[in-house]
DNA sequence: TATTGTTATACTCTATAACTATA
DNA sequence: TATAGTTATAGAGTATAACAATA
């Protein structure tokens, strides 16, 4: 199926990507690629998408908050907002409800179904990255997440562009 | 200019991503997305991409190889690698090179000048990432990429999806 | 028949800009 | 005048499908 008389090989797989190695960045994109189709793979028989399935999470997390303050938190903007909450009140996982002080915003509250999604999801999720990193024993995991956060916390302190 | 009384704070900041931060999915989204940007912005005044400067590096550590094997090692598919590889070529960084055994196939090579604008792209990347993890000190940054490399290697050895 | 490179097209995610209704 | 949510539109990145030339 492959096998043409092996007609030159000039390159050697192994170092194809021996000058890209050395980088972060190189090897955070590797990794998170890695994983997101297979997250999402994971989320869609519960009808989420990794967006959808983040911002369940935050307003579980966070009953009350606005569309907003969610954009700030998922650091996507507000616009982005609109499509993913109408996705989930489609849904019925969650319902834009009026606040009384600001006529203008409304309060995001998880519904009983939305709360039930989640646990599930949840669930899922977590069963997904322990089948995924089962190569990583639980110290090396924890280590990873905290890298991987002060990594994140260290990029967003000395960036260039805007807010340094 | 954002102070309007305190009205409500509904929602404490530290906690709204909680239920998020125990994937490591999230994490690795958070710690890409926080570099991405900047290091688009590095490689821009370089006429570069994250996508290009990629492809410039495989194609430095690798002169001869065919587009198509570009594409296994950037794991994109072979028409996402002729826009790359028409930008790189427009700047005059690669070239593609007939290849006698297989005339349907081009080699690319780096050109002088490519071979220079390489030099200097990955000086900027390097001091990029210096200064943007200057929170992490050596042995936390190898530790990091290590955990990165494992992390992805595990990932696709446990793929549900394409090749179990 | 299968493969290389190519084109045309579509889809996802996100950004920008303009609008409305409130504040 | 500024802000919350919305809409329309556009861009980047990548995918799929079909094609010509070659194997």
């Amino acid at each position: 199926m492959k096998e043409k008389a092996a007609p030159e090989k000039a390159v050697p797989p192994k170092q194809t990507d021996m000058l890209l190695r050395q980088f972060i960045g190189y090897n955070m994109k590797r990794a998170y690629l890695q994983i997101q189709d297979d997250m999402a793979e994971t989320l869609e028989p519960l009808g989420l998408r990794i967006g959808t399935f983040s911002a369940l999470a935050v307003i579980m997390a966070s009953p009350g908050i606005s569309q907003t303050q969610l954009s700030e938190v998922l650091n996507i903007k507000r616009s982005g907002v609109v499509v993913v909450v109408d996705d989930l009140e489609r849904a019925g996982a969650v319902q834009r409800t009026p606040v009384q002080t600001d006529r203008r915003a409304y309060a995001l509250q998880v519904t009983p179904a939305g709360k039930a999604l989640w646990a599930r999801a949840e669930q899922a999720v977590q069963a997904h990255e322990a089948a995924l990193f089962a190569d990583l024993d639980a110290d090396e995991r924890r280590a990873l997440q905290d890298l991987l956060v002060r990594a994140a916390r260290s990029g967003a302190k000395h960036r260039k562009g805007t807010d340094g």
